[in-house]
DNA sequence: ATCGATCATGCACCTACTGTGCACGGTTCT
DNA sequence: AGAACCGTGCACAGTAGGTGCATGATCGAT
């Protein structure tokens, strides 16, 4: 209901390029340029000024973005009481998510959604946590589930979002099948402390997490190798490279010869998985109802005992 | 900013009717009934239902304009304090009022601004009051000059309007030139009780001042003729008719044989006039200037002696 | 009961807005 | 200097959204 140039304008203040706009809002760069030139006739204001060889919001455009915020959130707000008030759904919902997120969580929110609400367009969008604020900024989607990161920039109180926690992630241990471990439940971080360890590379959200849930016991790993996947890091772990922390999150298939163990003891290392919504809209009954199958969804797999993923 | 489509349906909540509302707008009534539609295709919601031969909004749809008031105000809020904050005119500006106001002072005003600004496309529209409240909503002015009134169903807290009082136009009597009071300056009511007088028809906004203004002072006066135009009332009187009340801010030719007095004694009526905007718009600067020049137009005109008008 | 008036809507048609793809000029980094 | 990058103007195309007329439905008056 807000004119999508402002919208793009919101978009292009996050990023700073006409390229990079383009390129989340989905329109080609000349449709964004000229969506910005459009807006400036339209106002009367001289929104953005060239800047090298890119542009750059002025006073005018920044202020404008700033207290747009409010403006958005006003109308989701309105927008999902007038949905809750008539008790009536949207046609097309956008969810957006990390990897882990989107393959344990979205699919089968997808797939519930799908089934009560058959005439409701449900898009699933995998994204890193940055890439699901910037579409939740562009309207591409409505709901977002990401890890909750002290390095965000993006505070509880953004004006732009509303965020909700899903639920603690806990971190498991995986280690091969011959290890002496291999037949217990639980461990302790500092019964590993000599083990040659396997994460992902330095600056990597889940490095960072890595090292916290290390430091939090006071115990520095061996890191022996790294990996970006999930399935990577299993599969390392299975070829006796070494051990690994997991999600409880993830899957652990039974064929990868790979043992998952509960951490116990002082150090109970966990990741936050949140819901992100555009601020206002938290209420409406869609995202509501979403929520809910993802706490169900969620709380299903943490009930899971670790050995079942053996 | 908002979506067109927004709009129409709330100029379409407070006229009713499609085709009403397509005369406000200045769309066809096809466009008017497309817009609809695809506007609740788009929310996904049923905004209207078939009553009759005609349409009525839905719950759901009342829910939505009257909490669309709060966001069309924070938008206008925006735009004039990004106005005022980049020091920006906007490119069209479009201004509405009653007969009297539209010839003394939206005339000047719009004079004023078109030398001050010559490239603002200003519109002024004559329009009685309640059709300038009408036209606020539907966006085709974005500033009305309006006599206020008791009876008026938009109280100073409508949260679609935001008022400021102009002026307080005084009413001055008008007596034929033969008339023993006509070398005089001033005279009171009480004086002219027994006058055969000249109003507008009863239910009209003239003929309720008219009455309020006797009661005030506890005289019942002697309706001889009415005349809608103040013209005609002028001529009336001219002719030896009687006498009336005429607002100070209406003109009088000299050519006419009349006189016009000062009221004093206890009651001296006035009618209020006050100027009137979408909440929020009241900051911007553009109309704050305009504000300004219709004050000194309205002194101006109101430190003229009521000779002059001889 | 019938006819006319009124109201909303569907349809055909057309205009004009708006997005795409490509080429170009300006700017920065190496 | 040259290469890479960024934003923008232009020709073109597709479509959203406008008008005008005809139609169906409903209400009031004769």
């Amino acid at each position: 209901m807000i004119d999508p140039r402002l919208v793009t304008l919101r978009v292009f203040a996050r990023c700073g390029t006409v390229g990079a706009t383009a390129e989340l809002t989905g329109y080609s760069p000349s449709a964004v340029s000229a969506q910005l030139r459009e807006l400036q006739r339209v106002l009367g204001m001289q929104l953005l000024v060239k800047d090298g060889r890119g542009v750059r919001l002025t006073a005018t455009g920044r202020f404008l973005v700033a207290g747009s915020d409010t403006l958005i959130a006003e109308w989701e707000r309105l927008r999902a009481a007038a949905m809750e008030a008539g008790d009536q759904v949207q046609s097309s919902f956008g969810l957006g998510g990390f990897s882990t997120a989107a393959a344990q969580l979205l699919a089968p929110l997808a797939a519930t959604l799908r089934s009560t609400r058959p005439l409701l367009k449900v898009q699933v969008l995998e994204a890193d946590p940055a890439r699901c604020f910037d579409l939740l900024v562009a309207e591409r989607i409505d709901l977002a589930v990401i890890v909750a990161m002290q390095s965000d920039t993006f505070g509880e109180d953004d004006p732009r979002f509303e965020q909700t926690v899903l639920l603690d992630d806990p971190l498991d241990v995986i280690i091969p099948c011959e290890h002496p471990f291999a037949s217990r439940e639980t461990v302790t971080l500092e019964e590993l402390a000599s083990e040659p360890w396997i994460t992902d590379a330095a600056g990597s959200t889940y490095h960072s997490l890595f090292t916290a849930a290390f430091t939090a016991v006071g115990v520095t790993p061996r890191i022996a190798h790294e990996a970006v996947e999930w399935e990577t890091q299993i599969a390392f772990v299975g070829a006796g490279l070494g051990v690994g922390l997991l999600p409880r999150l993830a899957p652990l298939r039974s064929a990868e010869n790979v043992v998952r163990l509960r951490i116990t003891g002082r150090g109970k290392p966990t990741r936050r998985i949140v819901a992100a919504a555009r601020r206002g809209s938290i209420g409406s009954p869609l995202i509501q109802e979403s929520l809910e199958i993802l706490q169900v969804s969620a709380n299903r797999i943490l009930r899971a005992r670790p050995e079942d993923g053996l």
